[in-house]
DNA sequence: CCTCTCTGCTTGCAGTTGCAAGCAGAGAGG
DNA sequence: CCTCTCTGCTTGCAACTGCAAGCAGAGAGG
């Protein structure tokens, strides 16, 4: 672990305590740390280990995993989509199927990320119910793409 | 990371370098870390920091996630198999999105074990060459299915 | 016999990790 | 004014981590 990788483990953590709108001292007992440790792992005077990371995690309650990018023990793996994997490996279903399944899939993340570029002008993005919004049209298209093809 | 654990990464460890045939020494060079306490680590004496795992990781030629698994430090993510499973935890897509696609899934394997319950009456099962012949008629019962829903 | 090289391990120690005890400041209430 | 509770931080210290120096055994070659 560098350095600079410590410094913005403890950053991002005292970031992460105060979005969750709690103390020092509440976090540390959530976490099963002490105060003053945790203290000094915010303000970067110590480098926490693998452990302590996770409890701290379990504390905010966020993925540990998340903690561990931050503090450089792994690296930031954007999963490749779980869905299409699964889809792909998937045997109960035929060819066809999957490519339909996939297609359909793709369609919505990219509804999805038309619709976040909408909200995001937005002062909150409305996710689940603009997605809600769109979705009969979506179905509509899908449904005639299936025709077709 | 518990006791058992640890010990459990000692042991791996030195597996791992009894398949790769190096000695204690060659691997410990090859990972930066000093020999002794190689040893002790893959005796149990000694915990090493997710650092040092990185480092023997890198020395064994393995994934340092593998060792990091081993430590319990992170959970053994198997990619999901399943489909559903994996559409559940997507986030790329709104939870409406994912009940639909849960349900073409879920339409085409019964489509799917309907056909296959007529083809194990056959000598050999013609799996891919039935399905596209029904996908035409499994496509209109999920398009009808949509815009009911 | 010897020396050399390799093997894995022991041991002492410096630096690090994580904690307990406690400090100082801010704010609330009597 | 006081006490109390909360806040984040300081500090001393025990235990731990990782290393350097070195030991003992095994095998090879002269």
């Amino acid at each position: 672990m560098a350095l600079p990788k410590v410094g913005s483990i403890g950053e991002y953590i005292r970031e992460q305590r105060k979005q969750a709108k709690i103390s020092l001292r509440q976090l540390a007992e959530a976490a099963g740390v002490s105060n003053p440790y945790l203290s000094q792992i915010e303000r970067g005077l110590r480098k926490p280990s693998a452990e302590i990371l996770n409890q701290i995690a379990k504390g905010l309650r966020i993925s540990a995993q998340a903690l561990y990018v931050q503090a450089g023990l792994i690296e930031d793996r954007e999963p490749p989509s779980d869905v299409i994997t699964a889809i792909t490996a998937d045997t109960f279903i035929t060819e066809r199927q999957r490519q339909v399944l996939i297609d359909i899939y793709e369609s919505f993340r990219k509804e999805n990320r038309a619709g976040e570029d909408e909200t995001s002008q937005n002062t909150q993005p409305r996710r689940d119910s603009s997605a809600e919004d769109e979705l009969p049209e979506t179905a509509a298209i899908v449904t005639t793409e299936s025709r077709e093809g």
